[in-house]
DNA sequence: CACCGTGCATAAGCGATGCTGATGTACATG
DNA sequence: CATGTACATCAGCATCGCTTATGCACGGTG
């Protein structure tokens, strides 16, 4: 008989991981560092296997393949529940968008200000978040609306990681640039070839700019070796580190327009910024109006 | 506190809605029919909403919901549990191979003979299945490695569901063909265009041919209006049918040519039928020889 | 080297959970 | 209106999963 593993196992599992440490994460879930201790053995018990290696608290090999799995399982579980809930309740007068910091350019402030002038008045929250960061938001309710950029070949759609059942929307498509300092050789030109700067110095900013990973596998080179790494959505210090020379990094050419430095538009190969609305499947009230904002004025090319 | 819904009571409420009715889902399970009866209002209480239809038995808006998630989730369970067990004990002498069938075709058989000529004696088995089924059979240990089959611009990988971490290889890229009956006045054609074909009367056989929905999406053009459909994974069946002028199906062209009926490759729009080998995280034993020698042989182009 | 502190494991106890079997109830059928 | 079917509910009981208390292994310290 097969047994399911309880995603409260799970769960402790997770967290024993995460924290390094059984008394830890049992304070961290409410539980007694027996409680934790139990969960452990029974988890491993089920899978026949140990999975944390105790003093210091690590996984073993098996336990590592699990923590491949375990998270997403939770997520997918949250994912659930928060879409049936959203099914009952839905606030008309709030709307909680989820943005990947280039997502949001001057098209789409341009759309959120259509809307608080139409509607009736309005309690909008924007929380800037990674792209991934984004997907799960939306997903488990804790946005209405969601709003990611990413770079594809014309008309592609963006490869979002696919936690469960969404719609996404061509918002916009943009022209991509790489963001130069003023004093940079190719500051002047009128577009590059990012195939030209495959052994240049590159900012890995996967929060903001596009991920350097990314730009391997569209232009399928190797290449884009990363030398500064920028965490979080702030654009404006990812702009002052380009500008200052540290390094590149790839943007919508409106968005970096304003950001000082020198955006250079992408020539070849033939590349767009993309953004993308994701939305659970029937959205309503303001998000849906927003969408409907969004997608009718679509600046697709 | 949030509390994780229990993957018993999500196997059960699927269960119901498969058999639609509570006591049927009860002796399938093993249970009682009372038992699924307080799994389902457990369910319902955890969810606040009400999920099932009583006589007859049928999905709640919201039970509907819940089903585009239930399935998954739990296949992403048994995915973690297969891939734990992996680890200790792999089987050096078996090989289970999981093949949608149209990858099946000389090359891949060809590998095969190979493999079973150099190899200790080898217990082989193959299953042909549907796609996603292959997938799922290598991601639950059904199959140590699989092999699907599906079109793409050339060099692109296939859009494959991701229902856990796996590794996929481009196995090999073959011409795209479209298999004709001999009296069709394209029959005789060096080549065809599939965007003169959107309206021509199709087969639809997502488990054998590529699926018409596929074909829309990969030349951007609605169309390709299904006719007739054709389930499972019986080729000879397919070719039949198509040969017998039921309607056109498409085929990688060194398979279609061993079919009988009028194989013509398609030149536009610029696509090749791709073969990719999808398999766990760590293949050892038979499964990692076969795996070498089809990537390491692979005809791409 | 004895001592103690830290941190996970184990034991005992007890309330909550989740089954079964029996019974209740609503609805359809003849 | 009687009967059968199918889901709901109830009572009882075994098991589970938590807590508190204690055990044990290891590492640092005077």
């Amino acid at each position: 008989m097969l047994m399911y593993m309880d995603p409260h196992l799970l769960r402790t599992f997770v967290a024993v991981l995460d924290h390094r440490s059984f008394s830890a994460a049992a304070s961290a879930l409410g539980y007694t560092q027996s409680a934790v201790s139990q969960h452990i053995a029974a988890l491993e018990a089920d899978l026949g296997t140990r999975l944390v290696e105790r003093r210091p608290v690590a996984p073993t090999p098996a336990g590592a393949r699990l923590m491949e799995h375990a998270p997403a399982l939770l997520l997918r579980l949250d994912v659930a529940r928060a879409d049936i809930a959203r099914l009952h309740h839905t606030h008309p007068t709030r709307l909680t968008l989820a943005c990947s910091p280039a997502a949001l350019g001057p098209a789409i402030a341009q759309a959120l200000a259509c809307l608080r002038s139409t509607a009736h008045p309005l309690d909008l929250e924007v929380r800037m978040l990674g792209r991934e960061a984004v997907i799960e938001d939306v997903l488990t309710g804790r946005a209405d609306l969601g709003l990611v950029d990413g770079v594809a070949a014309p008309s592609d759609p963006l490869p979002l990681p696919d936690l469960g059942p969404t719609t996404t929307l061509a918002a916009a498509e943009e022209t991509l640039a790489v963001l130069f300092p003023h004093n940079h050789p190719l500051a002047l030109r009128r577009s590059v070839r990012l195939t030209d700067l495959t052994q240049a110095q590159w900012i890995d900013a996967p929060d903001t700019a596009i991920p350097l990973d990314r730009l391997r596998a569209v232009c399928r080179i190797d290449g884009f070796p990363p030398r500064i790494r920028h965490r979080g959505t702030d654009l404006h210090g990812l702009a002052a580190l380009a500008t200052a020379g540290h390094g590149l990094a790839a943007l919508p050419l409106p968005l970096a327009a304003t950001l000082g430095g020198a955006a250079i538009p992408v020539k070849e190969p033939r590349l767009v910024h993309r953004i993308e609305l994701v939305h659970p499947a029937n959205p309503t009230g303001p998000a849906r109006q927003l969408a409907d904002l969004i997608t009718g004025a679509a600046v697709v090319q």
